[in-house]
Parts: structure tokens; C-alpha cells; sequence
DNA sequence: TTTAATGGTGTAAGTCTGACACACTATATT
DNA sequence: AATATAGTGTGTCAGACTTACACCATTAAA
């Protein structure tokens, strides 16, 4: 005897958080919605689910519809399933995020016409957003906060070659709070996974600092167990 | 212009990662289906979503539906959303996990058809699961380890009253390695929110030991701010 | 009374954390 | 050339926490 599966129940959308740093600002990225509900409203890059393409999948998707970004490497971090989330019927939504370095190179521009425009936005003083997202997007950056005490992903939003005071203000925006510049310095360089270069800081006009790289193989190394356990 | 959401996409169910401690060894809680596909195998208690109910009091009903237990505090832990997990079309799964101290005043049985029965079973030497339950207990697994690292949760699989060696054992059975015994003794000790009872142990035919409580006021006290940040 | 089984306890070495202040250097300005 | 400016780069000490480690105490049963 067959048993067939119920019909469907629900709308299933992603939502993404998506962190940027530049000129040492934390950013988010955004973007004003062309489609009702929420027309002309700014909201976070987020679509409905296809049927027949995995939830990772999809979030990459509808990622780069809207924004023309791709290749990030997303986590799902929260799935919000109120009752009255969308006015307009049930909807339930998976929220990715992830940290992504802020280049002039990559340009932020939707595909589909759903969305008008993209763009980097503070996270402080951040507008009212569409439906619940900036519950989602509180949500998202409590994690990321907590992630950061105990792995060191802030690289992700660095350029290649930084310099250790931009490292340090990555942490204190992330974390909200300031640092003691030696104790910062010591425990990052006692972690052993920054590599020093022989270069350094141009076209400033006091002293310049050394430049630093992420050492990944080190990393990987270094933090192995932790990461076997964080599936 | 009103634009209508899509048709339901996918159907959308839950599912329970229950974890208890019974006779000093770890147990996860399971059923056996009375349902196609799958029938007669066990799994974790899960079903659909209602269209009306938010996510987390569907897990709640569904918990209760399936076992007949209720009243637990429940956390979604992960969203499993690929694309042929379930042999008759598209489900995504919300995965909620929870603790509970097992005692015999409860008694599982379902409420509802879907399952035969419900019961506990050692978390090692698990069978076979139906669908890729085998996969959302590791990661609910793995997720109740990482989190014993920094709160102690340990509490609510224990009975009211315990010694300090069974709570040894608990946190041994879940983190898989053994504990020195006086630096543990001293840990737990140091938090302050155990509370030493004038009672010891019974019926055992060795030196009995002291009892003690769990105090949660003391402990919602000195762990409010690491909660704080636990949206 | 002896045995078996577990309960209960302290110390020392090493590691990590957090607080704290000043000289150095590159450029821009006069 | 001298000086101002602005951020770079560095060491130490105290306290807290972590880890390793071994033996006597108590109870019940034989």
C-alpha cells in the first residue's frame, strides 16, 4: 500500500546576512525589493526555494540573482517559522550568512528584476527593513559575535594583506567593544597562523604599519578539531 | 497591483533529537512508525507541519503526538533541506533537540496512529534509522557536545537529586573522554550552584555519597550575560 | 575481620588573561 | 632644518585558571 505525501504546506524562502568590512566599517548587504509586498523597500537578498535544488543550493542561487555575488561560502544559522512572518500567507525561512572581503572588483548588480539594486549598508544605524529582517539580521550578527570568540573567521573580511590595527578594528566593531592593543597583538601572533611580510602600509602619512597575510594551511592545522565538531 | 505568493513549494515537517539519562548511560528517544514509507522502522519522532502553527509549537505538538511527553524546552539546531531525503517527494526538515531527565512517572505512548510505539535507546549502538535520521542525530549529537563545553546543561538529564559522580558520568558519556575526578569535583564546586544536601545515597553496598541539587537561580544568575547572547 | 567498591580530598607547575605607558617612525607643515 | 602629528610597536607583573597526580575514608557483604 502506497501512502502518498501530503500536498505542500508551505512557502520556503532564504534569507542572507551577509558581512562586509570596509574602510574599516562593518557592513551589510541589501537591497530594495521591486516586487509586493515591501515594494521599494529595503529587505535582505532573499527568494523562494525551487522545488528540486537543495536548500544550500538555492541560498547560492538567490544570493547571486540578487546581487551578483557568488562563491561565498554560507552558512544556514537560523530557520524562522512564525505563523504571520509574510502578509501575505505562510512562509517559512532558512537565514544564511556569511563574511565576505569588500572589493571595489565585485560588482553588485541583480540579475533578476526582482530586486532594484544592492548595496553595502552599516550595520549600525541600520533603516527599517522589510517583513522580520531585522530580527533575522539581529540574529545573524549575535552568531557571528559568538563565533568569533572562539574561531578566527574575521579574516574573511579582511584583504589579503592587512595590517594588525585593522585587524583589531574588525574585532572591537564585531564585538562592540574596545581592545587593549597588546594584549590583541600578542594573542593573535601567539596563535602562529599570521604570516609577517616584508612589506608595508603605503600612502599614509605617519609611520606605516607592517603588512600581515592569513595563513591558511596553519589555520586549517591549528583548528582541526574544533571544525571536525561544527557540523 | 496585488502580487500573489506562489503556490506551497515543499512540504515541511520536524523532527525531535530527545536526549535522556537513565541508569548512568546517555539514551536517545525514538519510535517505531506505524506508516509509509519506512514502516515498522524506527526514527526520530517527527511529522508535518500544520499550516497554522509556528515551528516551534509544532515541535512541541508533534513531540507530544508521537511520545506523549511534553513541556520540554526545545531548540532547532539545523535545517536539513536537500533534495531527496524523503522517497516520495520534496520535505525539509526542521531538527529540534532537547534534554530531559528520564523517570519512570513518565510514560511514552502515542497519541496518534503514525507511530507504534515510543522508547528510549542507548545513543551508542544505534540501529538503523529511517530517512537520514541517522544524520540529524549526529549533528544533534555534536551540537549537544559543543554547547556542554561552554553551559552546563547537563542538569536536566539528571535527576533532582545526584552525586557528583553521576554527574561525572553524564558529561563523560557525552563528551566520549574521562574526566580527573578532583579537578572536576572542583570546577563544578566553583561555580556555586550546587547545593550540597544533608541526604547520600541509598541501597548502595559502598561508601554512600552526598546528594546535591541544582540551584537555577543561582545559576540563571551567573550565566545571564553568555544567555543573553544566545538568540 | 577482611575484602570490594566507590567517595572524597590538596598542592604545585604551567598557562592564560588583563591591566598598564612610552619611545619610535614616517610624513606634513612651518 | 625643525617641529608637529598621528599611528606603530613593544614587556612585565599579578591573578585566575588548568592540569596532573595518589591516598585514606566509609559502607556493606562475605
Amino acid at each position: 500500500m502506497e501512502v502518498k505525501l501530503p500536498t505542500f504546506n508551505s512557502v520556503f524562502s532564504i534569507d542572507c546576512v551577509i558581512f562586509g568590512s570596509e574602510a574599516g566599517e562593518l557592513k551589510i548587504l541589501l537591497i530594495e525589493r521591486n516586487e509586493e509586498p515591501y515594494k521599494d523597500w529595503l529587505a535582505l537578498p532573499g527568494y523562494i526555494v525551487e522545488q528540486d535544488e537543495s536548500i544550500d543550493n538555492a541560498a547560492e542561487r538567490i544570493l547571486y540573482e540578487l546581487t551578483g555575488l557568488r562563491d561565498l561560502h554560507m552558512q544556514q544559522f537560523h530557520t524562522f517559522g512564525e505563523v504571520n512572518r509574510h502578509p501575505q500567507g505562510r512562509v517559512i525561512t532558512v537565514a544564511y550568512y556569511a563574511l565576505i572581503r569588500i572589493n571595489g572588483q565585485k560588482e553588485l548588480k541583480p540579475i533578476t528584476q526582482y530586486a532594484k539594486s544592492a548595496f553595502w549598508h552599516p550595520v549600525n544605524e541600520l533603516p527599517k527593513l522589510a517583513f522580520d529582517h531585522t530580527e533575522i539580521f539581529q540574529t545573524g550578527f549575535n552568531k557571528l559575535r559568538r563565533r568569533l570568540n572562539y574561531q578566527p573567521i574575521a579574516f574573511e573580511l579582511l584583504p589579503e594583506k592587512f595590517t594588525l590595527t585593522q585587524l583589531q578594528s574588525l574585532y572591537e566593531a564585531v564585538l562592540n567593544k574596545k581592545l587593549d592593543k597588546r594584549n590583541f597583538r600578542k594573542k593573535m601572533l601567539s596563535y602562529g597562523f599570521l604570516k609577517e611580510l616584508d612589506e608595508k602600509q603605503k600612502g599614509v602619512s605617519y609611520r606605516a604599519a607592517k603588512l600581515y597575510k592569513f595563513d591558511r594551511r596553519k589555520y586549517t592545522k591549528i583548528f582541526q578539531n574544533e571544525l571536525n565538531l561544527d557540523s
